[in-house]
DNA sequence: GCAGTGACTAGTA
DNA sequence: ATACTAGCCACTG
């Protein structure tokens, strides 16, 4: 259980993410002490659970685009989400990573 | 314990 | 600006 723990870590991260921002894996990883492994934040967030209370949607990676393993479809929902909490999408489904001022 | 894969990133063409 | 390649690190089989 102990990889559970860093998962936790990675959770409460990303649910430490105030609404209308969004943040990279890599900047997720680096703020979760995971420094260059925003792979391990996708294969957390992977196994993730939709109601889990974490707002994945609001990780995205470096180009902004998010991407659900092959599911196409969840990426519209996702926008929809994001819009929500007032996140302006791009023209090419793309998210502004100028909004990555969080800083936990 | 080794090999393969991956919700990534940065650099190069 | 877009597309592809190489690199890095952790997890799964």
């Amino acid at each position: 259980m102990k990889s559970v723990e860093k998962y936790d870590l990675i959770y409460s991260v990303v649910m430490s993410i105030p609404g209308g921002t969004v943040a990279t894996y890599g900047q997720v990883a680096a703020i979760a002490g995971l420094p260059g492994r925003a792979r391990q934040v996708g294969h957390a967030l992977r196994c993730l659970p939709d109601d889990s209370g974490v707002p994945w949607h609001r990780v995205v990676n470096a180009k902004g685009e998010i991407s659900r393993r092959g599911s196409p479809g969840s990426e519209f929902e996702q926008r929809a989400l994001l819009e929500e909490e007032g996140i302006v999408f791009n023209k090419r489904n793309r998210l502004p990573l100028e909004q990555f001022q969080w800083e936990r």
